[in-house]
DNA sequence: ACTGGCACTCTCGCCTTCTGAGTGCTAATT
DNA sequence: AATTAGCACTCAGAAGGCGAGAGTGCCAGT
């Protein structure tokens, strides 16, 4: 059946009042509303097909309607209108990004604490993971049995690790060693990393003390965590505020399964190159979350980097709050991030170029 | 009041009871158990005296007892006996010691997680806040307007960042950077680094494009990093899971003071060089913690620093158990972390060398 | 095609009642 | 003097009953 137009008035009128109240609503109530011309009754009418329809539900036979995940679909398809954040909320968010940025980690909980403080719901960071490669290797000599391993990943960050040895080494051998690294390991992928290749690089080296297998590891340990992506998840008590987890047992189900990093790793449907993504109860793989709703934004950090900023939600969420408030941040860190002359640690330039002055960006 | 002897037994029984249960305890529950070997009427006569003197409490006239905060306090003090892990969950905790170590933050998530994982209340890490110094200094040229900073600190940890520039530096400009840096910023606390320092610093190596600031301010954050000190909370949701948080506003407020990590760092009290230290309700200073106990262990992560690992839960806590499993974790993480010739990295030593073969620590 | 009206349904909040665990006290027992 | 048995009393919480109110569906009238 085709869904008509004074429908469709409807069914937002009801999901808006829905989404404001968290109460089942009547039909008195949406005439009242006075944006339509029409009694109550006829709307009863109306309302009854829609949940004929399956985009309204009843939780019992005298109550009001409530949306159904289908309705809110079409909700955030077609229906709700694209919000504007307002000038404080705008102002907000970039007084936040001008955050000095740091390492990747800490970033992304700078980010989601920002998120969710936005927002009001919880928020997960994630960091898409992204097979990397080395692409320059140093190894900095501190004393007899002490060296500093730095590896430069392909995606811009760098890792370093505190070696201590329980036996000394000289210094030349620290350097061949560095100089076979910069040679062997650099632009292959974690897989390459084999003990064969390990072996020849000891041989190469003149390595008996197994030195080189202490910094394969090093370099194959930092390959894996950038491989691994990484999930942090903040606000999570925002959640509590919310009327349908009041319900203690609710609550601790999706806690605790937002609280375990991997699930959210898959979180991200891959396909989906849009700004935003929503999925809506149901939609949702993961049955902790049927009954809650993820709104994600992407954002590009750096050249080699996506990071996926979330919240999570009842279905009865502001989808359209939500989805503009994470826009927004999203743009705004992919134009901070993306910058390639004013770079991090140059807090001068940071500062005068940060501001993303438009303040919403075009319509779809 | 002097309390007696069988005073005692009687109040732990109605606090070991009270623990278990969550619910108030009666006289013939306690008579019931058999231990003394009394009758109800005479644990009536004593229970009513310990009302008297404070150490338990009456929900209401005609119910059970519950311990007060100054019964915990004597529970904790000298009653409650020492209790020793099952074979399994010590190895569980060995098992989950063996994780590669890795960045400070990394391994403070890792035993937070631990933590709250075995003792089933949630987890708060602190990095203790020490005031650290540079203690090695260097460049690391990548390209014409790349290079890396790598600084080495008094306790141990290796901070870096990857400096891109707007405009191009020669190698040895970089060169001479570095040793003017490791000349002049090593051993200096991070109050000693004033505008005038850097100024003669950037005349030392004519740097005339702002160089030296940048790199100042890497030094400068680093140092900050260190000194701030850092607190993760980890298994907040476990905390739904106790009865007297079942109240979704009780357990938002709770959890949304844990969210705060600034609170956190003031939490564990100066003095106190206990192994463990045990905060019953209103000995807590915040307020959202007056209904709830908190239970610390220290560890010494390495020469210069020192982690504290807590766990929180309602003042009706399993104390005795909480305090082993974390002075557990805590002795086995120093022993770890601890031993100068099985270094972080040297995977086969670690392996061998971990596991904890005591298994309980000397009495006090 | 819409609306007013009406009978009907069902949840929710409120009140009452009832039950049972637990107490405090007294008198009997050791 | 200490302990115990017994008993009357208290009170929170569960169970049941009741009424109000919000909302529905449907029909007849405009």
């Amino acid at each position: 059946m085709e869904i008509s137009e004074r429908k469709k008035k409807i069914l937002t009128a009801v999901i808006d009042a829905y989404i404001a109240t968290a109460e089942p609503v009547g039909s008195k109530l949406i005439a009242g509303l006075g944006d339509l011309d029409l009694s109550s009754a006829t709307i009863r009418n109306e309302m009854a097909e829609l949940t004929a329809m399956g985009y309204l539900e009843q939780p019992h036979t005298s109550a009001g309607r409530v949306p159904s995940p289908k309705g809110y679909r079409l909700y955030v398809n077609e229906l709700m209108e694209r919000q504007r954040l307002s000038m404080e909320e705008a102002e907000a968010i970039n007084q936040s990004l001008n955050l000095k940025m740091q390492q990747l980690d800490k970033l992304m909980s700078d980010v989601g604490k920002l998120a969710s403080s936005i927002t009001q719901y919880p928020a997960v960071a994630l960091a898409a993971p992204i097979a990397a490669t080395i692409s320059r290797f140093d190894l900095i000599y501190v004393d007899v049995n002490t060296f500093i391993a730095v590896a430069m990943l392909s995606n811009d960050t760098v890792h370093n690790k505190l070696i201590h040895l329980p036996f000394s080494v000289e210094q030349g051998m620290v350097q061949r060693l560095a100089s076979v690294f910069n040679t062997n390991f650099v632009g292959i992928s974690e897989d390459k990393i084999t003990p064969s290749l390990i072996n020849s690089a000891e041989r190469a080296c003149g390595d008996t003390m197994g030195l080189t297998s202490v910094v394969a590891a090093f370099a194959i340990d930092t390959l894996n965590k950038a491989k691994e992506g990484e999930a942090i998840v903040t606000g999570a008590s925002h959640l509590l505020r919310q009327p349908e987890f009041r319900d203690p047992d609710k609550a601790h189900e999706i806690l605790s399964y937002l609280s375990e990093s991997e699930h959210l790793l898959g979180l991200p449907s891959a396909d989906a190159d849009d700004d935003i993504q929503v999925l809506i109860g149901p939609e949702n793989v993961a049955k902790e979350l049927k009954d809650s709703s993820v709104v994600i934004a992407r954002y590009n950090a750096g050249d080699n980097m996506r990071g996926i900023i979330g919240v999570v939600g009842p279905t009865r969420m502001d989808y359209s709050g939500v989805a503009a408030k994470l826009r927004y941040i999203a743009a705004g860190l992919s134009k901070f991030l993306g910058m390639p002359e004013a770079p991090r640690g140059f807090e001068k330039l940071q500062i005068k170029e940060m501001t993303i002055d438009e303040h919403q960006e075009d319509d779809r």
